[in-house]
DNA sequence: TATGAATGAGCGTTCATTCAT
DNA sequence: CATGAATGAACGCTCATTCAT
């Protein structure tokens, strides 16, 4: 496999792992299976691991929002639908979004932060776009509606998957919440 | 003033400052105008100043929202003057908050976020319960919407104020969009 | 119970336990039970404890063999009971004494080490002294036999006292082997 | 030259120099002309390099005296040969082998200790077996002839060596009362 | 005398980064 | 491209010592 490829899969892992100051480019490379110097011909420094990890998560919820949301379904069907993508890809990450989220603020990251998610936002916003022209949700812009959808349905995953007692019940019931929470926050 | 306050509210400057990497004890000590070996006195190490700020963070956040929201406005209103009090709390810890979530997340220290935030989203609940009382708010369990409705503000405030670029006029669009989410989601 | 006394005896215990650099102030403290400041009331540093104790230990072998000794016993009686005297003293300051030689050593305390020793070598010597009037020891300088009596019985002792696994089998064999060994080397 | 044995090389002299509490691992990398960070490539720890050095000691005292000890030489001439080694050898490493004991004992290598010097009194005891053929030396276990052999000249050259005012006649007349000492407590 | 909170210099250790192979 | 031994700056933490009470 592309040796960039393993890295960031490593430093996710790692990430999940021990932290974001726990985390050593030695355990990296280790769990890579590379040499020490290796990882500096893909990455100039350990921090900068952080935005690629980012771009690869936002693609990838992307990408699961677009696999799971059909267009055949009724919009209160595709909410759910967008909801179990951005379930799944936290449960995948899990708190290393939280790291992420943090390695880059603190470095000059940030801008980079607003560029990944950007693509990301206009995709939800292409979404409720389409169901407030099929009538179902109201007036509003819907790019500041797809920033508060996002966050809070990523609030409410972390909230389920963060903490070390995961439990598939209470999995389903804030699915469920989350789903009245949000087609009353957005119905007509 | 008491020297484990003193650390505290260095910590959460220097953190502010310089990132969760960036930030080293002799900042921290320098800070709070004590010496560094009494830095070790009231905390076991860097990491465990986190819960601290953490602890500090959702009491006042408590206290904010106990200040803002008046029992005689209507419960619109009161929906509002809790948005306000997030935000203001979020602007006071900015990215800060973040990093503390990281620093938390990647030691042993998840148990007692869950303990610090208990209180909070039991004063929230407890408020939420009595705006259904009142027939305003539909039937839901009001722990799991406070959960949601914290999760929703606190993501909303962040987006606002994490990024270098601060605008008031996009801090006020952002709560008007959030206040009207918020009461369609909430409301009978 | 007089401070230094106890200071002086919750040394020896802790450098026991823990080792030369293992021992802080704070555990011989802690064990003496008095503040931490109060040690330098009575000691002007943490390594001019040593001494103390090489002269408590000295003092103590000194003491020890002059009980055991009965000058009315035959003078390999008396041999033994030099011996019996040595192994217990050692035991009890086990491997401290080692501890406190190096610390003696590595400060400028060397001098004193001689001092301390001196007192115990010359009742040695004069034991042996003794022998050789009664004729039972070779003509030999005293002193001299007192330094290798003594440095050959402590080291025995070492040998059975200073490892994890303590054998009274092993100490019996190793002190009539001892006693056969001092016998021919000091006899006419 | 491999870094290993610089590092032991360069950490027995400074070890003499500034004693066992005084040396710091930037004394002994600056000597041994490695970086800080390539000390703990080979040892894990300051201390741990004690029973290197250990190792050492001893399979260097087994050398010299394996040197030293002409088989054609009489049995008295041989044991001189021994004497002459052990001292050469406690000569070259003066305090440090105290030290050095001191350093493993407070740590838990107290283990390793015995290991490293059962080659050295095996070679010891199979010398003094060898005496015993011949009928120069009294029956009895020669392992624990030689452990009592060992450290009684151990002992004496200490005394020697030891302290700041090395006399070469003191060493003459130490070495001939040591041997006439020995001779008496072996010979048949 | 006795206390113990406070001090801060100093050290062991780590780990991101480099570079000769 | 890949390696991994070597580097050394930097930092967390310790702990002997002090001093106001």
């Amino acid at each position: 496999m592309d040796k960039r490829e393993r890295i960031i899969r490593a430093a996710v892992e790692v990430f999940r792992d021990k932290g974001i100051e726990g985390t050593k480019v030695s355990d990296i490379v280790r769990k890579a299976e590379i040499a020490q110097g290796t990882f500096y011909l893909y990455f100039p420094s350990k921090l900068s691991v952080m935005p690629a990890i980012a771009e690869r998560m936002a693609r990838q919820l992307e990408e699961t929002a677009r696999r799971h949301v059909k267009p055949e379904t009724d919009w209160e069907g595709q909410l759910l639908q967008l909801i179990d993508a951005v379930f799944e890809v936290t449960a995948e990450y899990r708190d290393v979004a939280t790291l992420v989220y943090a390695g880059l603020s603190s470095t000059e990251h940030v801008r980079e932060w607003e560029d990944i998610y950007t693509s990301l936002y206009a995709s939800i916003a292409e979404m409720i776009g389409r169901w407030q022209e099929e009538g179902h949700v109201r007036t509003a812009d819907p790019s500041a509606l797809a920033r508060l959808v996002v966050g809070l349905t990523e609030s409410a995953a972390e909230q389920v998957y963060l903490y070390d007692a995961y439990d598939p019940v209470r999995e389903q019931e804030q699915k469920e919440e989350l789903r009245v929470f949000l087609r009353n926050a957005l119905r007509e």
